[in-house]
DNA sequence: CGACTCTTTGATCCTGATCAACACCGGTGG
DNA sequence: CCACCGGTGTTGATCAGGATCAAAGAGTCG
């Protein structure tokens, strides 16, 4: 819970447009940024600038600045934090800060967990682009509504199913990059995970050991080994 | 629980219009139709037809069923019930069923609690005066609105914070009406009460209980006296 | 008056929070 | 290379809030 201890040295760009972002990168066939297939949304590559890397705790965002771009995750982990909770994690591929108040200012902090690259696309240039093309304007107004939508968590719902299904989403997430995986890496802390799920950090070690008791996963120190993931959808159904 | 048990056969309007809808009304002062002290408001009196008596557990709307008026509580009480859960109360005065689905639809139940009165609102007559007068349809949204923001309810505060401030807020709405009143009826079963607020009837008898030793309400067998009305405020913070 | 339902109250259980002890790691400095 | 250290993860013990079950009052309606 150490998170944005201070302002980030913001690093510098250090490459831009296609020279960093097209077909070589990770993640060009499922990045949030132009995923869908459809060439219009190619332009979005030209405006991109590389940031990073930046330290775990760095503060990419903070609320009330201005909303000067959004991001997307290049390696490592994200979270979005407000009021005191882990709202959302971000993982490789997927855009966040897309929303900003009336006033063009940012919600909510962003910070890095452990040490992550992003891609960052300015706000001018991707308002000039979903002026030039509806596809784009779209594209981003779904994903837009799509991240405003996410708070609304199972809330009620007991410990360990809250932590199947939080889990069957970062795997469900994790394979719009890399298909066949099982592995989920975890460099959150147990407490951050605790702060999303609203539940403590031993009350998570806990459903996670009993996961494990069931064969459902396997921990490691650095994320878990999903063996079965359709037990682990399972027990998150809220009946 | 023994809410909709079947559909009531439908009490026939007995009057209609002005004839029943006058400053002789008790509510006429507050009724959420016509509130606001706008005279444009006043039209409404003329559509409407007054229905009732329905007997407890009588059900005036269901859902999917076609959206063919709203109402208002003339005397009595009325619920909305959706999922299996009690989502709304309707205190004299108050209007309900403004909401349906693009399909004009009903989107939940609503039943009597005990025996009482509606006025009803024909949704013919009533978009006709939304076309006529700008400041009805812009009332009526303003309503609308209101009753779908509802359900966002403090969901993981204590129960004695939650009943308190139910009872806080149920005695503000009464007031509205009936300004220096401290007397809550509550002719709900301690069921409903509980399953509005997301615990056990057992639970609801054990808060009022507290509340009671802690001298900040009185209960008697059709409702609770509230003796200390900024004390039932504090225990419902969320501090 | 009697059957029934609802409320109240007590006893017990279960879930998850909290606190504390301990293991495990990744460093740093000798 | 090894001892030391602070942070994190795990695990056990205890605790509190509320659910559940059961039994005993209190109305209510026939």
């Amino acid at each position: 819970m150490h998170y944005a201890p201070d302002i980030a040295s913001p690093p510098p760009a250090l490459r831009r447009g296609l020279a960093c972002c097209n077909d070589a990168c990770r993640h060009a066939h499922a990045c949030q940024a132009t995923r869908g297939g459809a060439a219009e949304l190619l332009a979005m590559r030209e405006i991109v600038e590389r940031a990073g890397p930046f330290a775990d705790g760095d503060r990419l965002v903070q609320p009330d600045a201005p909303h000067l771009a959004a991001y997307a995750v290049l390696s490592g982990l994200a979270m979005t934090v407000g009021g005191g909770r882990v709202l959302a994690f971000h993982l490789p591929g997927e855009l966040f800060a897309l929303d900003a108040t009336r006033q063009g200012q940012h919600t909510h902090s962003v910070v890095a967990v452990g040490k992550t690259w992003f891609c960052r696309f300015p706000r001018a240039a991707t308002d000039a682009l979903c002026e030039h093309d509806d596809a784009i304007a779209s594209h981003l107004r779904g994903l837009r509504r799509e991240e405003r939508r996410r708070p609304a968590q199972g809330d009620d719902a007991p410990a360990l199913a809250r932590v199947a299904s939080f889990l069957a989403d970062l795997l469900t997430r994790r394979r719009q990059v890399e298909p066949d995986t099982t592995f989920i890496p975890l460099p959150m802390s147990r407490d951050d995970i605790g702060s999303y799920l609203g539940m403590s950090a031993a009350t998570v070690t806990r459903m996670l050991a009993r996961l494990r008791a069931d064969g459902i996963l396997t921990v490691r120190n650095d994320g878990v080994c999903i063996a079965d993931a359709a037990a682990l959808a399972g027990h998150g159904l809220t009946a």
